[in-house]
DNA sequence: AAACTGACTAATA
DNA sequence: CTATTAGCCAGTT
């Protein structure tokens, strides 16, 4: 009776092996304001070779707002990726843009300008 | 346990 | 440039 197993959490168990989503939550946190990373490059970065669509299940399942800034994180395109519908897209589109990342006509980021370059010093102004 | 799903990407046409 | 196909693999049903 109070054996109450332990409820299974988001890729996290009993204290144990340290889950892919940490890494990857970990990454995403490395990212600086007013810079995007793409899903692959979080992948691979967090150790997780081509998996970028795992990314986007960790990012969708972040136990809380504010624990990691996903809304930096787009596809290989430079657009947002989230599906329509939920809003999330937009909130993401808002947070960028406040953060000084610009859109096109086609609601896509220059990643050549904005895309974060792991290693790399901030960008000069301009 | 098998099937389904998905915040992706790279290769082709 | 867009559209389609295949590969990817862990979480959910």
């Amino acid at each position: 009776m109070t054996v109450r197993r332990a409820t299974k959490r988001r890729g996290e168990r009993a204290g144990e092996s340290p889950g892919r989503w940490e890494r990857v939550w970990a990454v995403v946190r490395r990212v600086p304001r007013g810079r995007v990373a793409t899903y692959g490059q979080v992948a691979a970065l967090a150790g997780l070779g081509r998996q970028a669509r795992q990314v986007g299940y960790a990012l969708h399942a972040l136990p809380g707002e504010g624990f990691a800034p996903w809304h930096r994180v787009v596809n290989a395109r430079g657009a947002i990726s989230l599906p329509p519908g939920g809003g999330a897209d937009v909130t993401q589109r808002l947070r960028l843009e406040r953060e000084g990342v610009s859109f096109d006509a086609r609601g896509r980021i220059d990643l050549e300008r904005y895309g974060w370059r792991p290693g790399a010093r901030a960008a000069r102004r301009g």
